[in-house]
RNA sequence: GGUCUGGUAGUUCAGUUGGUUAGAAUACCUGCCUGUCACGCAGGGGGUCGCGGGUUCGAGUCCCGUCCAGACCGCCA
């Protein structure tokens, strides 16, 4: 038997007992006429105990071989500690060691196994099996593995049936690179590896399953990120004869659930707000919730004073940082101008108003506003003395997009972001179409398959760009804390529709057919009105425990070239490979 | 495809205007230590300064190229 107990829940009342330990050595501490050890599991620590008086010389001297991250198996007696612990849960007792089997020797670890290792990343991922010993990564496995299950159990209490897709599909050009996977009992043809699996769900609604969910892996061969993996996980969901209403009452009722059961957090009902509003308010269609500094426009004050970059500006817009203008010396602001000014970001400048407490205005743009001009700017931006106006112009969508980094950046610096504050928001009405400027046509934003609203249906094929730009979708997202968590919509499950959409992204009826026949023929078979979401699940698990990296949640990441340090993939593969697949030489001297 | 930051001991980092034998902490090894728990004390080993080229009497330091890592922009229907 390796163990009668784990290494995180012996207490005071197991004095006395004669118990069987198994575990990694965390570390030693030999104080010469005594020795002690923490043995490490998943469950905790426990201390090990050796002394000159009740342990035998080989018995020591063996203990004294031992090195961090042996594999080690003790038996012994709970006894109570003449000096405790306070700081650990089983710090009252440890165990006085009769009989120790090293189960496995190991080499020096490359880095530390404890909370805060000096481990840096690149060294951590190479050794991920050492990484993961580390509590704060269990932890976030294991929280993970929380997720997931009240997933399964709040979607299955609803109705929801887990149906896998397939892994090996069709290449659409629509939408993210796909990974491809060369067929070799078909030569010269390839699979792709799903972005999601979006036409199977519609497929299992039109065959009646009702509810569907899937927690299942998607690819999409495009550059990582931070928060972003080619490989990820997404709660997927689809369900039959539902309206918006219907869907976001049913996964706010899971994020709800999740959070409590989870987290012990209960989250007030979400709000709904119009694409175009976050938009105006935020400059962005996944703003963070968790403080306002929301946008003023100040075209109608601002224009017509001779300043000619805002005469020239489709829009003026500004936030108020509440209390800042003493903060921010001229150097500072100018610092922060640069910062804005980045190619990241790619302001032209930055215009502040320093609101003083003697009613009188400190800015940049005195020369051509007098104090009376400044006052009327902050009273419609609802300054007050000592607050800091800060203010772009330009062309109206790249100056909101800019205005919403500034924004982030002076919630993050005035620590508006409270670790534990949880704001979700439903983003609803998306655009159906967003103009693509390389390809000169219109992309889906969502997808080809997301419904425009039902008064938009006759302006589709209007042929007019601004009629095209201002369709809306029946497409909704879910964001927290300014993390986009999932995103979805109400289908088309008309064929003739899903045709008209086709036709209205550039496809020819050809290449409709090629690529989503089998989904319009479906169609043709009684589908049902359908609608879905799908959640980000990695993401949706660093969010909720208040970190940015879903790396940290996955247990095998890729790092930002996408390469698997571990197992050091993508690799090359050998010549037989090369034959059996019909793959080209050329392709082979490049590898 | 682009911008930026970094690469020095096993590890995390410092290293001044270019100037003696490249340092610290930690880890590792040895010895001492009657209750440690970040134990303590004494000693020791450990370096192709990512790689290649250049400038210079002299390069970890400056220049060019290149590789690797990270953040971001593009991209991610």
């Amino acid at each position: 038997m390796y163990r009668t107990h784990n290494c995180g829940e012996l207490r005071m009342q197991h004095v006395g007992q004669e118990v069987t330990l198994s575990g990694w050595v965390q570390n030693t501490n030999d104080l010469g006429y005594m020795m002690f050890l923490n043995l490490r599991d998943r469950y905790g620590l426990t201390q090990l105990a050796f002394n000159e008086e009740n342990t035998s010389k080989d018995l020591f001297a063996k203990a004294r071989t031992l090195g961090r991250e042996y594999v080690v198996r003790v038996k012994g007696e709970v006894i109570e500690r003449a000096s405790k612990n306070k700081k650990l849960p089983t710090g009252d007792i440890e165990i006085l060691v009769k009989d120790l089997d090293i189960l496995n020797a190991s080499k020096v670890p490359p880095f530390t196994i404890e909370d805060d290792t000096d481990g840096g990343d690149d060294l951590r991922m190479k050794y991920r099996y050492l990484d993961i010993r580390r509590a704060p990564v269990q932890q976030n496995l294991i929280f993970r593995s929380h997720v997931a299950i009240e997933t399964r159990k709040y979607l299955a209490g609803e109705g929801f049936v887990e149906v896998e897709t397939p892994n090996l599909i069709k290449s659409t050009p629509e939408g993210a690179r796909d990974f491809v996977v060369p067929s070799r009992m078909n030569p010269g043809q390839f699979y792709a590896l799903p972005q999601s699996p979006q036409t199977f769900k519609q497929i299992l609604m039109v065959a009646g399953m009702d509810k569907y969910f899937q927690i299942v892996k998607c690819f999409r061969d495009e550059d990582l990120r931070a928060d972003r993996q080619p490989e990820f996980t997404q709660i997927d969901c689809e369900m039959s004869f539902v309206t918006r209403a219907d869907v976001l009452r049913t996964f706010e009722g899971l994020t709800k659930h999740l959070f409590n059961a989870v987290c012990g957090i209960e989250l007030a009902d979400f709000p709904l707000m119009d694409y175009d509003e976050a938009m105006r308010r935020f400059g962005s269609d996944k703003p963070d919730m968790r403080f306002g500094m929301e946008f003023t426009e100040l075209n109608d004050v601002a224009k017509g004073k001779g300043f000619g970059v805002f005469d020239n500006a489709e829009i003026i817009v500004g936030i108020c940082a509440e209390g800042q203008a003493e903060g921010y010396s001229n150097k500072d602001l100018k610092k922060l101008t640069e910062w804005m000014q980045r190619p990241q970001i790619g302001a032209k400048g930055l215009v502040w108003v320093k609101v003083n407490a003697d009613g009188t205005f400190k800015s940049t743009v005195g020369k051509f506003f007098s104090d009376e001009d400044l006052k009327t700017w902050a009273g419609k931006m609802g300054a007050k003395a000592g607050d800091l106006l800060l203010i772009l112009s330009g062309e109206t969508e790249k100056t909101r997009k800019q205005l919403n980094e500034l924004r982030l950046e002076m919630g993050r610096r005035m620590e508006l972001m409270k670790p534990g504050d949880f704001k979700p928001l439903w983003v609803v009405n998306f655009p159906l179409l967003e103009w693509d400027e390389e390809s000169e046509r219109f992309h889906a934003m969502h997808h080809p398959f997301t419904s425009p609203l039902p008064e938009d249906e006759d302006k589709m094929l209007s042929g007019d760009h601004e009629t095209m730009k201002s369709l809306k979708a029946n497409a909704y997202d879910l964001v927290i804390n300014g993390a986009e968590i999932g995103g979805g919509s109400i289908r088309i499950h008309d064929r003739a529709l899903q045709e008209k959409n086709f036709k209205l992204l550039g496809f020819s009826d050809e290449e409709a057919e090629a690529q989503f026949g089998f989904l319009l023929g479906a169609f043709e078979y009684g589908a049902p009105p359908h609608g879905g979401i799908a959640f980000g699940f990695d993401r949706l698990c660093a969010v909720m425990r208040g970190q940015t990296s879903i790396r940290d949640f996955i247990a095998f990441p890729k790092n930002n070239t996408g390469r698997d340090m571990m197992i050091d993939a993508p690799s090359p593969i050998d010549d037989a490979q090369y034959e059996e697949l019909y793959l080209e030489s050329t392709v082979k001297e490049m590898a």
